[in-house]
DNA sequence: CGAGGCTTTGAGGGTGATCAAAAAGTGTGG
DNA sequence: CCACACTTTTTGATCACCCTCAAAGCCTCG
């Protein structure tokens, strides 16, 4: 039997992962709300054991308790339509949440996949509810992030509603590579996807077959340079330019 | 010059609808969380002046500090992209929230404006902070408004984005209809519907002779009935198993 | 009653989907 | 380390859906 943090309440702690105090990505995380030092943060997180890629983390419809923030690694959110068809919903990176799209249905309205290594940190959320509520400033991190979330669905969304492939792409690529700015994934002016181009392609609402013809395409323009699992980023006055028109 | 909300700070209160007792959406505001008497909620709620059809409420990059609440009437936001055209973001009806969006960026990203005579709650939004963190009740109503909204835009986003103008057009007219039942814009099995067809085709991502064409298939196919400012829903059976697959 | 926006209808065109298949990459086990 | 199976990506050809442009009717509101 797979391993799913649900399914699996007896999580394996990994004890040098624990302690918040010493997480790497301390400043990405919520408890950098936090305006005393994060001991009762730390008190009711739980770290899960890592999962490999391809993994799948959570099942679609299992009862969720808890929030989740990666704290290392990567990994997808996706549905499958009544034709048995997946589709991507979202990309998560170190310090992003999974779960608060959750947190008024109570159960993974997607399944969601590891896409390379992945360290999770599990919050539960009824504990946070009750920290937030003496921790003004926690609390303040949680709505500021939830309003940054309905932000960007409701833009990103739009933006790739009525736009073409081209748009679509090159700003998937440029809005990820300010996301991951300072992060592994980024060396210079490449970034490391760790998600498949198929996977890609159906975040933007995109065929594979046309998310590699429109990269191709790009490229010849001189945009980008399109590789296995890497894209660089020549020109982004001109990327700009496109997204913006 | 043109009143809205934020261009005057001093709103002309409308004393009848000020008091959160007699507010007849009571069941569906935010203060519907709070365990006692909603006293305190009362105390920091503004009502301010209605506003006609057409009237803009919000302009956008104007500065928010607080989240509205729908008391009456019907909304829509929308953006203007760089060539010059408008796009729908969200329509906005009773006991909606207005402004959980701009949370975190502080400014409205869009226009707001009135479908028809619509009246609004002006809630502070540091205001609102210092009294969720006394009454974990309405904290925890706050988490699980925003939860809702995250989920249903990540998943209308993700409906609309690949399906056939058919799927949109119909999975938009049961999810109103549900949304609003019980409410003055149901009646029996038809849907008054406050905004024009070309700001709804435009919600939907598609133009308004494509979704002027698809209603007038729909109808064709004895799904709905199609006409000026209504929607009759002949076929739910029908029209669910357009939906799901 | 007139002006303006909204909706409908028609004809034609383009972007991206679909289908098919080859090429490249990835992981596994011997 | 290589061979094999499998997945992912690419390429090509064709097609469908929806967009675009144009214009006429319709409704609403001043």
């Amino acid at each position: 039997m797979k391993k799913t943090l649900s399914s699996n309440p007896n999580i394996r702690l990994v004890q040098s992962k624990q302690d918040c105090g010493h997480c790497d990505i301390e400043h990405l995380c919520i408890s950098a709300g936090m305006d005393e030092d994060s001991e009762e943060f730390n008190e009711i997180v739980k770290t899960s054991d890592s999962f490999d890629a391809r993994e799948r983390i959570f099942k679609r419809s299992d009862t969720v308790t808890s929030l989740y923030v990666i704290q290392s690694g990567a990994a997808k959110s996706q549905t499958t339509n009544a034709d048995g068809r997946h589709q991507v919903v979202g990309f998560y990176f170190p310090g992003d949440l999974v779960g608060i799209e959750t947190i008024a249905i109570k159960k993974h309205p997607c399944d969601v996949f590891a896409l390379e290594k992945t360290w999770l940190c599990e919050v539960p959320f009824e504990k946070l509810e009750h920290l937030c509520a003496e921790h003004p400033s926690l609390q303040h991190e949680m709505f500021m992030r939830m309003g940054e979330r309905i932000y960007h669905d409701e833009y990103s969304c739009l933006l790739r509603r009525d736009e073409t492939a081209d748009k679509r792409v090159l700003s998937f690529i440029t809005e990820l590579y300010k996301k991951l700015e300072g992060s592994k994934y980024i060396k210079g002016t490449s970034i490391h996807l760790p998600m498949t181009k198929t996977d890609l392609s159906s975040y933007l609402g995109l065929q594979p077959e046309t998310l590699s013809r429109t990269l191709k395409h790009l490229q010849a323009k001189g945009y980008i340079v399109n590789s296995a699992s890497q894209i660089e980023i020549l020109d982004f006055e001109g990327i700009n330019q496109v997204v913006e028109n």
